[in-house]
DNA sequence: CTGTTAGCGCTTTCAA
DNA sequence: TTGAAAGCGCTAACAG
């Protein structure tokens, strides 16, 4: 082409602020949208915030676009969201899926896009999908409180139906089956979703007539709600002591609390990360059966 | 139309999967995108993750979606995102800015699209904003631990050229004149993007022949960065007792700090959920001049 | 109530 | 090297 046709038009461009509409491209044959549709439960909690920073970083890098939706763990509202996406001509998914429930997720519905869970597994889903550790590092933490000389450890944690959960609660326990130790219905506590619900199921355990000596926390909700009961009656002194703690999830200024702390740490935006690098795999044409990937955590005490 | 004959297209939508093509759609005159373009800091910050909750929150309630672009402070990376979205043709536009300068997102280099600037102002631009009320909370904060009897107290903040940073710097400043308390240059600390710079200007304040007795942390990298520096210095023994400390930016499990701690907090939720509510009555047809709104803050001992 | 057509902004193909 | 045309999936307007 000429230079100076070229310098014209560029001029034109620059002097009437023409930008190329991305989406009527993208309806044309062969073109694709350049979109990832991301459905997380709750974007607020800064563990998937940084799982989002981290699949919009390896997005950007490829060039592709983040659709953020916040499905607060709502099925429903997820269903929605994935349809959408879909309409919007996303090139793929990444999920944070909210229930067990996920035939909306199965690649016929999804009109054969890819799909990677993160976080979190539903059954009957041939996707990609990568994990944490669960199992091993509720294991560990539980075995360090034990290893502590602790004997009555509660549970704390969101409904065991919950993936996540039930997994965490897993570990939590074979350590103490592992160690002997029988498990105290009384002690496990589940299904707080928020601060609040941590809160009044950490009042319940502390009000015990034989109240537990450690804590398990399945993840930050629950480990920062029992902690703050915990300093409101050190504070007041309705306790003496504080009970030792296990927190899955790693929280910041944990290394204040007066007690013995064990955290379990992971690396949130790198999880992020690792799905969106599964997806490109699957743009790139990668067409192996499903990959189950779980990222190993690390626990400190 | 026949019911039977609904029932028949029904069927077959559910048959073959066929959705709209969104994109299709929204290049037909007179149709919008349902798109909303957010271009956010860092989205691994719970600050600005709670911010995106509540835009998307909103956003949702009106069917709108949200394009995510986190710029990491990035001018350039911010200025290929706000013109990315407007290819995508996005509804309108909210920004973090990450810079003073801000050509691109005047007027007409948006196609008239609307703004809303969040957190940060920008100058010469002629957008709705809505901002924390940065210096008061700052000035409040200040004058508390002034009234705790300090007398030498320290800066942490980012550099006082950002606009939070300056506005929260501002506000310091004021309660130190109000007191009659001359600033001590020694004790200004800026610049702190992330916890390490944090810790290393706590650790450099700490190693001062005069340390200071109390510190104002002007966000919560800079309150978590200083925090660690002083509970390791707490436990090694190097240091006797904790400084006072006051941080924009509430904290979790801050209660537990040793020392007086006042905290300056508010919503980041609330804060995005305002302006995306701001950017929707634009879109509703809405022409005033452009608005300024300033959250107020809430200040606890 | 149903069917047809034009045209949105774009890219690919084919023709000059 | 440049120009013209076809057609992506959709909706609005119009015709039957």
């Amino acid at each position: 082409m000429r230079p100076e046709l070229q310098q014209r038009v560029l001029d034109a461009v620059a002097r009437l602020g023409y930008r190329r509409n991305e989406n009527a491209r993208s309806i044309r044959p062969g073109q694709h949208s350049g979109l990832i549709g991301v459905a997380i439960t709750n974007i607020g909690n800064p563990y998937y915030g940084n799982f989002a920073l981290g699949v919009e970083e390896v997005a950007a890098e490829r060039g592709r676009r983040v659709l953020l939706g916040n499905t607060g763990e709502d099925l429903d509202r997820e269903r929605q969201l994935v349809s959408d996406f879909v309409g919007r001509q996303v090139e793929g998914l990444i999920v944070v899926p909210s229930g067990p429930s996920g035939e909306h997720l199965r690649a016929e519905a999804l009109g054969g896009l890819p799909v990677v869970l993160a976080s979190r597994q539903v059954g009957g889903i041939d996707a990609d999908a990568v994990l944490l550790d669960d199992v091993e590092g509720a294991r560990q933490a539980t075995e360090r409180l034990v290893a502590l000389g602790h004997e009555r450890i509660a549970f704390l944690g969101n409904n065991v139906s919950m993936f996540t959960a039930g997994r965490r609660y897993e570990g939590f326990r074979r350590a103490l089956e592992a160690a002997g130790i029988a498990e105290d219905p009384a002690l496990a506590s589940a299904g707080q979703q928020d601060l609040e619900a941590a809160r009044a199921a950490m009042t319940r355990l502390l009000d015990l007539a034989e109240p537990p000596t450690a804590v398990f926390a399945a993840n930050n909700r629950n480990t920062i709600g029992a902690l703050q009961v915990i300093a409101r009656r050190l504070a007041d002194g309705r306790l003496a002591e504080a009970p030792a703690l296990a927190s899955f999830d790693d929280v910041e200024l944990i290394e204040f609390v007066p007690a013995p702390t064990v955290v379990v740490s992971h690396d949130a935006r790198e999880l992020g990360g690792i799905a969106a690098r599964m997806l490109f795999e699957r743009l790139d044409g990668f067409d192996g059966p499903p990959r189950f990937v779980e990222l190993p955590v690390s626990v400190q005490a």
